[in-house]
DNA sequence: CTTGACCTTCTAGTGGCTGGAACACCCATA
DNA sequence: TATGGGTGTTCCAGCCACTAGAAGGTCAAG
């Protein structure tokens, strides 16, 4: 398999895979022409990786459930102790995000957002500047 | 005012506020001794800045903001657009986020954890990337 | 033989900082 | 007056996870 066709499988860029090769996620063979061959093993683990960052795991995340898939004596402990600390750092910037779009949806909403110049955003923004 | 006076009254890392003098957001005078003087103007433009960014406006933004703030005759249409803007990039942001934290709070919850090799997490992974 | 899709490597850029080195300066105390 | 600690300065490098783009090699169809 050519690296188009593994994109293809993957839903990953092309760019991102040759990427993840570069950090050593996949180390895929090369044929006589200098194309990377990728095997059975290969897309699989790029799946595995595809799934896990939408998951939001990080990439040295990845790296760890991938070694750790590959033990087949480790502990689901191990495994569960990093998916709990992405959810709480996923938590985490939900809050964050909300509080956001609280305060900045209160105040889209008290704009009124015409041809005049006073604007409540600005206000807030300089006021608290005060 | 020093930039270290700066920082206190701001909450805003030195570092951060020489990064914005950098890219253009702040120009503050110059002592005799080379340090920063910050201005009351100065002072003003980097709070109204960390507000905006705590908002969730980006750099870009802010610089637009206070441009439109500088600029007595704009129409608070523009400024409206813009924190609209903000506002769906977040509300699409908290959404994904709350995808992730939907299927790995599932994962997490299926997963026993303890010193048994077998991990509904891990499979979850491996399934989908079969 | 040409075209066009695919592949390769390489460098550099994104956003928004942050860390650290190496050096200058200011102020209070001994 | 020495000195020591807390400030300030510049500059370069690094973070994360890619992404853009240039310059070129390879392959299959017509």
């Amino acid at each position: 398999m050519n690296i188009g066709d593994v994109a293809r499988e993957t839903g990953l860029p092309a760019k991102t895979i040759r990427y993840y090769e570069d950090i050593g996620l996949v180390a895929p063979a090369r044929g006589a022409n200098g194309y990377r061959a990728f095997g059975d093993m290969d897309l699989q683990k790029l799946k595995f990786v595809a799934r896990a960052r939408s998951l939001g795991f990080s990439i040295e995340d990845c790296r760890m459930l991938l070694s750790l898939y590959e033990d087949r004596t480790r502990a689901s402990g191990e495994v569960k102790a990093l998916a709990r600390d992405t959810l709480a750092r996923i938590e985490r910037k939900i809050a964050e995000l909300e509080q956001m779009r609280g305060a900045l949806s209160a105040l889209v909403e008290r704009c009124h957002g015409d041809d005049r110049p006073d604007c409540p955003i600005l206000e807030d923004l300089a006021e608290i500047a005060r």
